[in-house]
DNA sequence: CAGCACACTTGATCATTATCAATGCGCCAT
DNA sequence: ATGGCGCATTGATAATGATCAAGTGTGCTG
């Protein structure tokens, strides 16, 4: 019974993150049903890792509740945060022999877990999946540009303004108030910038008004116009 | 006559780059040939766009002969140079909508133009074709995870170390020797620093010994191993 | 309720990198 | 040859950001 319960908590969410990206694919239902079958919860403790950079990639994941993060970090101690991944987000979609970062988690979260066996059967059976799923990862790739583009070409202060406005736009459900999962160190990890820039970019763009900070992870954009003229 | 030849230069070209690819798929002579069907050469003088960032994504390019760079520009003046491609390489493979770069071509080339709509009734055919070529954009996915890891964790003159390294490797024949294609300029604009941090870079790297600057586009890796260890 | 731990903030200083400016070098056209 | 042009180098200075070092909550534990 209570596994009945669990696949259809699974479905739904397939539903809401695949039918997002694959609805309007023929078949859509048949091959979520086919998923769902297949597809396991796992729960996972704050700063678990979900997968490490070196294992062989057999699963996607897709965060049900909670949240992840995708890192390297290197012997010496330095780390890269290549992204922060929400309820419905995907992770491992086109990992060849290895992952090619780790997942940890920033919360206590349920994971849903595919594996990448039975994505591939589906494929075969559903070519029009295959395409939309080339599709989701086209569009993966043009947002790891974009952070580049940021990377290369923007200051600390503006990287945290964009970073900002895009938890908003992710985070906000339509208002300018968000939750932020993660510390001001994962922050600067992702951004390339120290802890201590970091923080006083919060600082400078409270003290101007952009944003104003009711705890350390509760914000609220409270000038959008200027924090978006101030990103660029 | 003249066109028979051009279609076996072409299918050289294919076979060289996609047979390394996909030279385990089955039928990967009889995709190949069908590409080559409908593949056309296309040369670009030195400068000339092969396609900008806005267009439709119509066709997959593969430089036969000299060198793009894949680059995004702001109205501000602003530049980031996503990479840089050379014989072989591809271009364009997942982009959707639109382009999310412009391609520009670093020497005067002859690029070899697929159209995706034949790509896909390629992979209609050859499911085993479609499902290497998303390994492939995976691959290129990494490839950009290690340049973000780069950008964000490593100074200015750690990324020239890393930079050179890449190019001896891809441009050096096996050897430490090897031949720009782009200027000081885009250099800098691809790891994200000014110009002159750049020049600077080559400068030390010559009078630490490193490296030697035959001119200003030829290079020879003159300790590799030093030069290794100063990328880290 | 005290005190401790942890994360964040703030301050002072130092290193790196950008910017502005001048100079040098090779190449081409006259 | 010579002058000019485009690109690269080098120098001086300013800005940005990293690092080291206190301080400041806030929440948890005893």
């Amino acid at each position: 019974m209570s596994l009945d319960i669990n696949k259809v908590v699974i479905k739904t969410s397939l539903t809401s993150c695949f039918g997002s990206h694959f609805k309007e694919v023929e078949g859509a239902n048949a091959f979520i049903d086919e998923l769902a079958e297949d597809a396991e919860e796992v729960s996972f403790a704050q700063g678990e890792y979900v997968f490490r950079e070196k294992d062989a990639p057999e699963y996607v994941y897709i965060p049900e509740s909670g949240s992840l993060m995708l890192e390297r970090s290197t012997a010496s101690g330095s780390r890269q945060v290549f992204a922060f991944l929400f309820t419905g987000n995907l992770a491992g979609l086109s990992e060849n022999v290895s992952y090619s970062f780790s997942a940890k988690a920033l919360t206590n979260c349920v994971v849903i877990r595919i594996s990448r066996k039975l994505m591939q059967d589906i494929f075969d059976k559903y070519p029009a999946v295959a395409k939309r799923y080339h599709d989701v990862t086209g569009h993966i790739l043009s947002l790891i540009l974009d952070q580049l583009f940021i990377m290369g070409q923007k200051s600390a202060h503006q990287r945290l303004a964009h970073f900002l406005l895009d938890m908003e736009h992710r985070l906000g459900r339509g208002t300018h108030r968000f939750l932020l999962p993660m510390s001001r160190q994962d922050i600067a990890d992702y951004l390339g910038m120290s802890l201590e820039t970091a923080s006083r970019g919060f600082s400078k763009l409270k003290k101007d008004g952009l944003i104003s900070i009711e705890s350390n992870y509760q914000i609220t954009v409270t000038d959008s116009e200027k924090l978006i003229s101030y990103a660029d």
